[in-house]
DNA sequence: ATTGACAGTTCTAAAATAGAACTTATGGTC
DNA sequence: GACCATAAGTTCTATTTTAGAACTGTCAAT
C-alpha cells in the first residue's frame, strides 16, 4: 500500500492514520499542545532529526493541522501553531494519554496531571454518546454504512464473505 | 531514536504511541473492532504484506491488546481477541474516527454511522471532564507534573529554557 | 571578522516495508 | 494415492523510510 492512498479510502480511520498515523507526528503533536512552536525546540525537546522534522512539519501544515506564522523578519522566521482542525485533535491526543495513564505507567505512577480549569479539579476524559451522555462502549455501538460507503466495503462485510465472494466470482 | 526507547519515556502520550502508533496497527485494530479475528482475514481486507501482519500481531499480543486464542486442533489455528485493555483502546479508535469523519470526508459524506444501542439514536462521541461533566477543550485544561514526571521533564519546561538551561550548564 | 541563533537542506548508512513465493499441516475430491 | 484448497505463517529480494551527522544561508551582537 502507499500511504498517498490511505487519504483516499473510504474509511475515516484511515484518512485520519493518513495524516497522524506515524509515531513522530504524534509527538510532535503533543509539544504543540504544551505550546512549543519553534522548530529549534521541536528538534531539542523530541532528539528528532531535522531532517525528519522538516518533513513532518511540512506534512501538518499541508494537512491544515498546523499553520505557519512568520513572528519576525530579517532573517525571515516562523512558527508553527495549531489551527481550529489541528485543536481539533485534543480528543485524539487525551484519549492517547489516558490510555496510556491506565495501562502504560509504571510503579513511579503517572508523569501528568490534568486540571479542568472550569471546574478546578484533576480529571480524567470520559467519552459519552452526543444524544444520551452514556459513556460508550465498544459493545453498546452498531455500525451502519453511511452515505460515502463504499459497495461492497471491507468495513461492512466481513474479510470471509468477500474472499468467499471474490473466489466465487473467479 | 530507537523505538524500544518510547516505551521507557515517562510520558503516557509516547508509552501509549510505542503501541499503536504505526499506521498498520491502527488499521489492525480498527478491523479488530469490526469483528475480524483471523490472519487471513485481516490480511484480506487490509492487504498489508503477511510478513508486517504476523510483526505486528506478535506486537500487539506481547503488549496484552490482542490474545491468541485456539479455535481447532489439528492442525492447531488460532484468532486474534482484544482483551480488556484492547477494548480500552475503543476511545482512542472513535477519537480517530470522528476527527475523520469531521475534517477528511470527501462530498459523499460518512462512511461509517454509528448507532448507540443504549439510547436507539445515531451519535458522535463527546470527550467530558470525568468531575464535572463538561466536553473538554485544550485551552481548558492545565497539566501538572505528577508523580512519575522526571525532573527538569522536556514536558514541564519548555525547549527554548531547557536549551539555554543545558547552554549555561556546558 | 568572528561567533552564535535559527531554520532548514544534503549526505550516507541502517532499518523498515512491499511484494511475491515458499512451508507445514490437514481434509476433501477425482 | 495424486491433487487441490484452507489456514497461518516464514523467507527472500527490492524499494522506501529513517537515523545521524554535517553543511548552508541570513542576520545580530561582540
Amino acid at each position: 500500500m502507499k500511504w498517498d492512498a490511505l487519504e483516499e479510502e473510504p474509511c475515516s480511520l484511515a484518512r485520519t492514520v493518513a495524516v497522524i498515523g506515524d509515531r513522530w507526528s504524534l509527538l510532535i503533536l503533543r509539544e504543540c499542545f504544551l505550546r512549543i512552536r519553534r522548530f529549534d525546540d521541536f528538534q531539542a525537546s523530541l532528539g528528532i532529526t531535522r531532517h525528519l522534522l522538516a518533513d513532518r512539519l511540512k506534512k501538518l501544515v499541508r494537512f491544515g493541522v498546523l499553520r505557519k506564522i512568520p513572528y519576525q523578519e530579517a532573517p525571515k522566521r516562523y512558527e508553527y501553531i495549531l489551527t481550529q482542525k489541528g485543536l481539533d485533535l485534543y480528543p485524539i491526543i487525551m484519549s492517547i494519554v489516558h490510555w496510556g495513564n491506565i495501562h502504560m505507567v509504571d510503579a513511579r505512577g503517572r508523569p501528568l496531571l490534568h486540571e479542568h480549569k472550569s471546574c478546578g479539579k484533576m480529571f480524567d476524559p470520559v467519552m459519552v454518546c452526543s444524544e444520551c451522555g452514556e459513556p460508550l462502549s465498544a459493545k453498546h455501538v452498531h455500525v451502519h454504512p453511511g452515505p460515502g460507503a463504499r459497495r461492497s466495503s471491507p468495513l461492512h462485510a466481513s474479510a470471509r464473505e468477500r474472499t468467499k465472494r471474490n473466489a466465487e466470482q473467479g
